[in-house]
DNA sequence: CGCGACACGATTTTT
DNA sequence: TCGTGTCGCG
């Protein structure tokens, strides 16, 4: 450590060293991709503790996910050793959960409060609409939550939206007249519940700091120096927060880059940069646009695109790399062999750069993409991992025993009661929960203590197995008094019967669910074996896991190739990056086609998945794919055309039989202009009417091959680009010029192979 | 109340 | 195509 503490300075160039260095006063640092970022942040939280022995304690640092926080925690760590541990570090859900549970008593809440995941914020939702009798067509879940969630965001409590013209207006031209209603509901039953979703944790530290100035002072006190990273994904709940702490101080420091905000949709406001210049107008600015990370191609090539958007800061991003590989551009038929093309790529590269397989990202839009990149890779025996979709935490079998941890801990989690209630099947159907919902309400008691008696309220069959099911919980209860979070929970997973249902579902997908259980209880294991830890009880590990929905569990840096939505990768980098399904409609995405915003995001996007490769980026597009099990065909991306086509060099062919060999390689300079012209042709294949030539006469296609020109009476000239020959039927698949590529059957087909 | 059969809608992205 | 939700019967 020693070593490295007299020359951190000299590592970073003049941009990065003054972001290090100033550190009083409010300052925001634009980082472009690639540009050092994250060692900036790090290196100026050591610089502080180091240099200006600022007590870790009186630093809080926010970052946008838990990867994001965990790896600068660990690069401090590494600096300035153990004192990293008291800094006040993480997402802003953590952090300020954190601080809303020791404040909880100040807004009514209780300290154990439960944190509701978008599952169960829907749930409830979906419970409250049918509770109203309105249509769930009309009020989707879906929907509803994002209007409550982006309300939220804007501080608007239900009862300003039910004040507010805007939104009332809004409403009854969406045809939702009633969405105040269910935000009032929704608000009410989740305090109830003694439970806080997402949006509430920044929401109420919003509403905590600003009716207890008291509470708030304490903060401000505490604090001398605030940071921000990713400060272009913050929407203004967060933003006001950070202000509100910094306000008596005004050490506030913000890191971003405008050009890569991607959570627009989820509340993000770019609007946050330049509300930071005006509510700071001594702010230090600083711009770092060296790029350390990629190739000149890509860094130009990155440019190129984002240079489309309209609104951005300025800023040039450039680099001192070399010029690298062109960027490649594979044109696939399908989405199946979109996924072939791109294994057979990284076969190749593997091949050519002996390379680890870790060094190659599959970079796409959706997850359903995943599917087809798997098989492929599956088939080519590439061993691969994909992060996100589903995360651990969100799979059934854990959510369900999750909501048992829950409801022992917290009896008014009605939300989970429901799940649970009747899991594994007791006969305590719906007509049952509603008799004693409707009675709690009538007495206006809780529903757990109508539970208790259910048999007075309910009748004798289903009645009986409620108090069963009050009596199992009162045991849960009791043990959780007394013991630590892994004896309640293995009592609770084995007590409940859950653990046993699993354990005799002897399908493949019934051992996988059991392994996850297992795989929770060892976490919790590890969670009461740590000496760190303070407080082991169940409720201290609920807490803890609620933030926790990254699927950063599985930390092993094994050498695979990684899948992943381009979400994801933000903030990471690959040596080979595959960005796939390049196509009008799915990127950009059909939802964001309406508005110039929406689009200029969908770009930003792309230009983050481009910033993430380092060494080569390849891009795919397929002509058809599955979409909703119907093969739809699909013209290439708009984006194509917005990298300049300096950078791309055209490969139309892998082989797709045989990997090794790379095939037909085409360079074609104005290909990418071509795309469109090409495909819309093809869109009318069915009106090409070719008259073939006089001397039209069918070949003997038994040795036809690859690159070969031929005629089609109908179809006209063409190129052949592959033969398949599984079993009797050989296929060929034929490019042509007018009518799109066509894959045919040679026993049937009469071609006329062109010299 | 539980189970099977059927219909329908979804694929934007995540703390 | 897949998973979820609804409906009707036992």
């Amino acid at each position: 450590m020693a070593e490295a503490q007299a020359d951190y300075l000299d590592q970073l160039n003049p941009p990065q060293k003054e972001g290090v260095v100033n550190v009083e006063g409010p300052c925001m640092i634009i980082a472009g991709a690639g540009s050092g970022k994250t060692r900036v942040l790090t290196y100026r939280i050591a610089h502080l503790i180091r240099a200006h022995n600022v007590d870790p304690f009186n630093i809080m640092a926010l970052t946008f996910t838990n990867k994001a926080a965990r790896e600068m925690q660990k690069r401090i760590e590494q600096m300035v050793g153990n004192d990293a541990k008291n800094l006040f570090m993480g997402t802003f859900h953590s952090v300020f959960a954190r601080i809303l549970r020791a404040e909880a008593s100040s807004i009514g809440y209780p300290s154990n409060f439960t944190i509701y995941d978008t599952d169960d914020s829907k749930s409830l939702i979906k419970l409250i609409v049918k509770e109203f009798n309105l249509d769930d067509k009309v009020y989707k879940p879906n929907i509803v939550y994002n209007r409550i969630s982006s309300a939220k965001n804007r501080l608007v409590s239900w009862r300003e939206y039910q004040n507010n013209p805007i939104y009332l207006e809004d409403d009854n031209q969406n045809m939702r007249p009633e969405m105040g209603r269910i935000y009032k509901a929704y608000s009410e039953r989740c305090f109830a519940a003694d439970a806080m979703d997402f949006d509430d944790l920044l929401f109420n530290t919003n509403i905590l700091f600003q009716e207890h100035p008291d509470v708030l002072n304490k903060y401000q006190q505490r604090f001398h120096y605030v940071m921000i990273d990713e400060f272009q994904d913050t929407n203004i709940s967060q933003y006001l927060i950070a202000k509100r702490l910094a306000a008596v101080r005004q050490n506030i420091c913000v890191v971003g880059d405008d050009a890569q905000s991607i959570y627009a949709f989820r509340g993000a406001d770019i609007q946050n940069i330049l509300n930071f210049e005006r509510d700071y107008p001594d702010l230090k600015t600083i711009r770092l646009e060296q790029n350390y990370r990629s190739t000149k191609t890509i860094v130009n090539a990155a440019n190129s695109v984002i240079g489309k958007n309209t609104a951005q800061l300025k800023k040039n991003v450039w680099t001192t790399n070399q010029d690298g590989d062109l960027i490649e551009l594979i044109k696939a038929t399908s989405d199946n062999e979109e996924g072939q093309l791109v294994a057979s790529a990284i076969f190749e590269t593997r091949m050519q750069q002996h390379v680890p397989e870790k060094d190659f990202a599959i970079l796409y839009r959706t997850n359903s993409q995943s599917r087809a990149m798997e098989e492929a890779l599956r088939r080519k025996n590439i061993k691969y991992r994909i992060v996100g979709g589903l995360s651990f935490y969100q799979r059934k079998e854990i959510k369900d025993l999750l909501a048992y941890f829950r409801y022992t801990v917290n009896p008014n989690d009605e939300t989970a009661m429901r799940r649970i209630i009747n899991l594994p099947k007791r006969g305590i159907g719906p007509g049952t929960i509603d008799k004693m919902v409707v009675a709690a309400s009538e007495e206006g008691k809780p529903l757990w203590d109508i539970m208790e008696k259910a048999t007075s309220y309910v009748g004798n069959r289903g009645g009986t197995q409620v108090e069963n099911f009050t009596t199992l919980i009162k045991s849960f209860r009791l043990t959780n008094e007394k013991k630590d979070a892994y004896d309640t929970a293995s009592q609770i997973a084995k007590t409940s019967g859950l653990l046993k249902e699993l354990y005799e579902d002897k399908t493949i997908e019934g051992m996988n669910r059991y392994e996850n259980t297992q795989e929770l209880l060892n976490a919790i294991k590890e969670f009461t074996d740590n000496p760190e830890r303070e407080d082991k009880s169940l409720g201290a590990f609920l807490q803890d896991v609620a933030l926790l929905t990254d699927e950063d569990r599985n930390q092993k840096s094994e050498d695979v190739v990684t899948l992943m939505t381009i979400h994801m990768a933000k903030g990471l980098e690959f040596p080979y990056v595959f960005i796939v399904g390049l196509e009008e409609e799915l990127f950009p995405s059909q939802m964001m086609l309406s508005s110039r915003a929406d689009l200029e995001e969908e770009r930003r996007l792309f230009y983050v998945a481009i910033t993430r490769a380092e060494k080569k980026l390849f891009l795919s597009y397929a002509l058809n794919r599955y979409r909703f099990g119907r093969l739809k065909n699909c013209e290439p991306s708009r984006f194509l055309e917005e990298v300049e086509p300096q950078f791309i060099k055209v490969n139309r062919k892998f082989s797709s039989k045989d990997p090794v060999s790379p095939g037909v390689n085409y360079v074609t300079k104005n290909f990418v202009s071509n795309i469109k012209k090409e495909n819309t042709t093809k869109r009318f294949a069915a009106k090409v009417n070719h008259t073939p030539s006089a001397d039209f006469e069918p070949s003997d296609t038994t040795n036809l091959a690859e690159g070969m020109k031929v005629e089609h009476p109908k179809f006209g000239f063409g190129l052949v680009v592959n033969i398949d020959e599984q079993g009797s039927n050989k296929k060929a698949k034929v490019e042509f010029e007018k009518a799109g590529e066509k894959t045919l059957l040679l026993s049937f087909a009469k071609l006329r192979i062109v010299d």
